[in-house]
DNA sequence: TTGTACGCGTTATCAA
DNA sequence: TTGATAACGCGTACAA
């Protein structure tokens, strides 16, 4: 409430006996100076509760001290790790952390983006729904991560869904499923073509019909709806695009009278919500976390350095539940 | 990656034929300026890209155009639609929104604040974990609103669980259940508080018997493993601290052989994820996007006039989905 | 209604 | 290794 009165460098500076300046370089770069005048001035700081004031600091240099992340919706499960990866590796470099939420429009990613541009040092787009040569302009005028989005030019981190879709697609192959059907997600969204990709090769090679079936959105409801396309198409397991598409058709079957996986085996993609139904859900998994902390180290490179990084390509494996046994014949 | 150099106030100024003054004037006070002037400037400003820096303003005014939020673990799905009302209300407000996740440590939450404090114009600390006394004094440092703590003398909003259980009580009663059982959630948690002595008070009016069990953490798996007690109890319906607890449990008795609602009603509380299990959950649901619209707003009233404001209460009621049925003599 | 000029707290440059 | 001082871009007394 009351706004107290912080100390400047300037008292510090009255009270250690040395001139501005060395207040500065004390905290900002102290091999400049001799340890015991460090300490000296360290000491009295801490003493007058100094703190240095970021908005000066800002001002003079012209970095912020502070990235931005935008999602496309804060209620999406899958945001939550990776923010919770960014937020930790940010907080560990002293680093502030700036939250956007586009409500899922390009229109709205645009502005924030023009609008946190200018109050950050750089920006993590998280799964954006923005075309290419928007972003590659965005990502001309700031220092920019793309995750699950793949940019040339721009650096990014993909979470490779591929490896785990092959292993799913094993999987059901070994339990005798030879019709599978792919829940698709957003049709412009990066993850969703790759693992429609990877679930088609690996289909082919182990001879196994795919039948894809579109959601509306993935979300719990539209699973529910698209269960009955599912059992109708004659597969007998079904992949989805993400773990709450996936939980919904499961919804969709018991409603439908059928059993998962007596009747059906069901996939799910991600695995945060995975393990949170019953059956617990077999899905492809990946370390979410690790995906945001490699995105923000990847990110203050790219402000420190001025260039793109390589891209980091974060694995996934299948972490097999309740949710699928093996094919009944129909 | 290229850091672009704005244009400046003075850039404006000279390209207007204008001075600074009026210029700054144009976007901060129009009101002072003849409305010929504030369009020939901001047409100019337009043209030219300009964008105010924010650091500058900051330093000038001391206002730092940006609010805090502080969760005590940004992966609890409850405060995905928190973060979504506050974050819609600030974009309105044209205030910044920073985060900052605290890992459920009373230690961190307080390091947190010390440092978001300083780079804020208040904060909004959503199920604080820290003692009174210390809340009390950093709410003297900073503007601040509390989410769901009642903590006398700081602004807060408080969601009102009593109402819905109340409904939650009375609908299992009519319903003929006689025993139910209350899961808890964390001691410290002004919420679980709340929830408690409403189940009580409406249990002993309609002269229900509950037993109150204790889960370590409100998780899913916790909830699995407090199924078999619930069950053991001898109770027909269980009433959940929050969803996640809430579809555990209903895991955990399924997995037990029994069924939900025939062998055991269950009820959620927040109705964050309520729907999203089979059979969909009923529970104790909250306008929570509103929450945070309301906190944010509050907020911004806080730093405006420089003094508590009145409580905010956020009503609940019950949602009556699939997990509730007719008790089973047992 | 508009302009001039100073201050906000810090860092960077240049000198010592 | 340290000090003096000029920026950084904006808001706002005060003056006109």
């Amino acid at each position: 409430m009351t706004t107290r009165k912080h100390a400047t460098i300037r008292e510090i500076a009255k009270a250690a006996g040395v001139s501005t300046a060395t207040v500065s370089r004390a905290f900002s770069k102290p091999e400049m100076l001799s340890p015991g005048t460090v300490e000296k001035v360290r000491q009295v700081a801490a003493d007058l509760h100094y703190v240095p004031n970021r908005s000066a600091r800002a001002l003079s240099t012209g970095r912020q001290g502070a990235i931005a992340i935008i999602v496309s919706d804060i209620a999406n499960p899958f945001f939550s790790p990776l923010i919770r990866g960014i937020e930790r590796q940010c907080d560990s470099a002293d680093v502030l952390v700036l939250l956007g939420d586009t409500d899922e429009t390009a229109a709205k990613e645009s502005t924030l983006l023009g609008k946190l541009l200018h109050q950050s040092d750089g920006v993590i787009l998280a799964a954006p729904r923005s075309g290419d040569a928007e972003l590659t302009a965005h990502a001309r005028q700031t220092s920019m991560v793309l995750v699950n989005r793949d940019l040339d030019g721009v650096s990014q981190v993909l979470i490779d869904s591929a490896i785990g879709m092959r292993q799913a697609v094993a999987h059901l192959a070994e339990l005798g499923h030879q019709h599978l059907v792919y829940a698709a997600g957003p049709a412009d969204s990066w993850a969703n073509g790759e693992r429609r990709k990877a679930i088609m090769s690996a289909a082919r090679r182990h001879k196994v019909k795919v039948t894809t079936l579109k959601a509306l959105r993935p979300t719990h409801e539209a699973g529910i709806k698209l269960a009955p396309d599912v059992v109708a198409s004659g597969a007998t397991a079904v992949i989805a695009f993400d773990d709450i598409l996936g939980q919904g058709i499961m919804a969709g079957i018991w409603a439908a009278g059928l059993s998962v996986p007596d009747d059906m085996s069901v996939i799910g993609c991600d695995d945060i919500t995975a393990a949170r139904s019953y059956p617990a859900m077999t899905a492809i998994s990946a370390d979410v976390i690790a995906a945001g902390e490699r995105a923000a180290e990847t990110l203050l490179e790219v402000i420190q350095e001025g260039r793109a990084q390589e891209p980091v390509i974060i694995p996934t494996r299948l972490v097999v539940r309740d949710s699928t046994g093996p094919a009944r014949s129909r």
